[in-house]
RNA sequence: GGGGGUGUAGCUCAGUUGGUUAGAGCGCCGGCCUGUCACGCCGGAGGCCGCGGGUUCGAGUCCCGUCACUCCCGCCA
């Protein structure tokens, strides 16, 4: 008989009573009856009951057993008794009746217990990491990232990409976020730096020739966390291919996003045809260019109906500023006095004066706006909404610029209020159009807004004959539920047209030479055109766990701080390793303690 | 760097207007219990009320400061 087990403690069936067996597993929990004990035996495939009673050779050691030490059981399988089957274990039609027992390993008192999984505290639980791993959600969740890692490699191959490495000590990005150094011994002075993601080298990937790329990417960002965001890394499924225009990579990547959710999401319906949303539209409809579809609320351009009318404070502000405008937010079935005042309570505790309404019942609209505006424009607004009675509008008045945001949370707060969102589906789009420059309004300068390495639409022509605010880029986002998946751009593979994007950010030829020296001299020697993606592999999984929190779909997260509480990371080194690396410490000043 | 929330037993939390000895459930320890699967019953240990200062005859409770955790803003091409 093996060492340890015959069987795992998820596998025992009636078909195996009679047999005798041999298990290892974790104490998951003992309930003791003096004359009868049963010991739920816990390991990764499930459990098992285990029965003891005073004629057992081992009752006594039995007795003694607690939660969590590691046990080797020897016993026969047994069938239960109708009555004393459990149909929530898949092994609840047999139990073991114990013949034999050793104590593999004890454990000490448990700082966070495993068995029922309550609430602990993330202090704790990151301390003690690996017994909240052995928890059953955490452990599922894992298992599940794994089964989607493993799926994406299938459907990547399947779809003929090749999985290539790429350094994880590079270079320093001038552009960014902020890197993570290392110093480095042979050249003092020099650093490394961690990638924050291998975008330039799946770039020289195509121009090496090799054609279509993925890999499970590590990314590297010193950057503080969001409950979506960990701090210091997380993967991406990095994604780059040549000779593509941009519906090639919707093409290719649109299915492989479609067939993982339908094959993780536990049956929730998954769009089947991505929409693409320009992003100037998905701003003036959402406020935001990650719009959650699940909530079927359009905002519209209502500031005409408002121009010149008896509702002083938008009509006001109107003629103050001629890019002031006015957007609805319709709210199907919010038509009572009580919704639109507890919504405009909600605005007032955001911190605006107030959420302007119109509700409508028996034919007309109700409310102070109604009232201010007349008969004739409240009913121009119904019907360009298509509102009936029972119904309501909500308002955002000012700059776009600095509303939208408002607007975005406001849309979203409506919907959840009027129960207008749908919960149970996973409701995909692509932005597309995102603008290649920004105005930066503390520096006083243009800026790439996202990628410098896009390609700008109408390509050179464009750089040299259109404002720059006003040129759009081949750059795209997908985005589920309101979750930014990813982003991703056709490539700028023409050297004069990337000089020309880099002068118009204000970066002269040399600084370009300087900085991008490898990726513009590939440049320069045959580039394919092509372009790509980067699926953030953790929001993935967090979507198909129904997660909220990040570190519930990583195996060892460090927290908030950046500090990783299992291992002690960071941590400080010796004077040995700081003199070999020429590194000698400036620290701040302690904080004075009262 | 800034803002919000939370800090009372190992954990989750209650604690009245500021008033005698700070409670409950879970866990832990001991005892009883032959069909449980959140087993049940009895008993016990366990508290610098985050820390420091202040107001007061008296502070878990009020005030100030500080620290920790968490969420958000900044940041994340």
């Amino acid at each position: 008989m093996h060492a340890y087990r015959t069987h795992t403690c998820g596998e025992l069936r009636a078909d195996d009573v009679g047999k005798t067996v041999r298990l290892s597993g974790w104490v998951h929990r003992v309930r003791d009856h003096g004359g009868l004990l049963f010991i739920d035996l816990r390991d990764h495939y499930g459990i098992t009951q285990i029965v003891a009673d005073p004629d057992s050779p081992v009752f006594a050691a039995a007795e003694k057993l607690k939660p969590e030490w590691v046990v080797r059981i020897d016993g026969d399988v047994v069938a239960r008794t109708d009555e004393t089957i459990n149909p929530n274990l898949p092994t609840g039609q047999v139990e073991v009746r114990i013949k034999g027992l050793e104590v593999l390993s004890e454990s000490a008192e448990l700082p966070l217990p495993v068995f029922g999984e309550p609430d602990y505290p993330e202090e704790t639980r990151l301390k003690y990491r690996f017994l909240d791993l052995r928890r059953e959600t955490l452990h599922n969740n894992i298992m599940k990232r794994q089964a989607i890692i493993g799926s994406l490699r299938d459907r990547m191959r399947g779809a003929g990409f090749f999985e290539f490495q790429t350094p994880i000590l590079t270079a320093s990005s001038p552009e960014g976020a902020r890197d993570y150094l290392v110093p480095s011994r042979v050249h003092p002075g020099k650093f490394y730096a961690l990638p924050q993601a291998p975008q330039q080298f799946k770039q020289l990937i195509m121009m090496a020739g090799f054609d279509r790329y993925f890999q499970i990417a590590p990314c590297f960002r010193d950057e503080d966390a969001r409950a979506d965001r960990s701090p210091g890394e997380f993967y991406q499924l990095d994604i780059e291919m040549s000779f593509v225009t941009q519906d090639d990579v919707f093409d290719t990547v649109e299915p492989i996003l479609r067939g993982l959710f339908e094959e993780f999401g536990g049956g929730k319906p998954v769009t089947q045809k991505f929409p693409r949303i320009p992003y100037a539209e998905a701003m003036r409809k959402y406020g935001t260019d990650k719009p959650d579809l699940r909530n079927p609320i359009e905002m519209e351009d209502v500031t005409e109906h408002f121009r010149g009318s008896g509702f002083k404070v938008f009509a006001g502000m109107i003629d103050m500023d001629v890019n002031t405008r006015i957007w609805a937010i319709p709210g199907k079935g919010g038509g009572s006095r009580a919704v639109c005042d507890r919504l405009n309570a909600w605005a007032q505790g955001e911190g605006l004066p107030g959420m302007a309404y119109i509700f409508f019942r028996d034919g007309e609209g109700a409310g102070p706006v109604a009232k201010n505006i007349g008969p004739e424009r409240t009913a121009a607004i119904r019907k360009q909404l298509g509102l009936e009675d029972g119904d309501a509008v909500f308002f955002v008045a000012g700059l776009p610029k600095e509303f939208a945001d408002f607007a975005a949370r406001a849309r979203v707060k409506v919907g959840a209020e009027l129960k207008l969102s749908a919960t149970d589906r996973f409701d995909f789009c692509w932005i597309v159009d995102f603008p290649m420059f920004e105005w930066n309004e503390d520096e006083k300068k243009i800026d790439f807004s996202h990628n410098p390495f896009s390609m700008p639409q109408g390509a050179l022509e464009a750089l040299d004959t259109m404002e720059p605010e006003d040129i759009l880029a081949y750059q795209y986002d997908v985005v589920c539920n309101g979750v930014e998946l990813s982003s991703g751009a056709i490539r700028n593979h023409k050297p004069e047209i990337m000089e020309k994007a880099f002068a118009i950010a204000g970066y002269p030829k040399e600084v370009l030479e300087e900085r991008f020296g490898g990726m513009l001299r590939a440049l320069q020697y045959g580039a394919p055109p092509h372009g790509g993606i980067a699926p953030g592999i953790d929001r993935m999984v967090m979507l198909l766990c129904g997660e909220e929190n990040l570190r519930q779909v990583v195996m060892f997260p460090m927290n908030q701080q950046a500090e990783d509480l299992l291992m002690g990371a960071p941590s400080e080194v010796s004077p040995q390793q700081l003199q070999e690396l020429n590194i000698r410490l400036a620290l701040p000043k302690p904080k004075s303690k009262g």
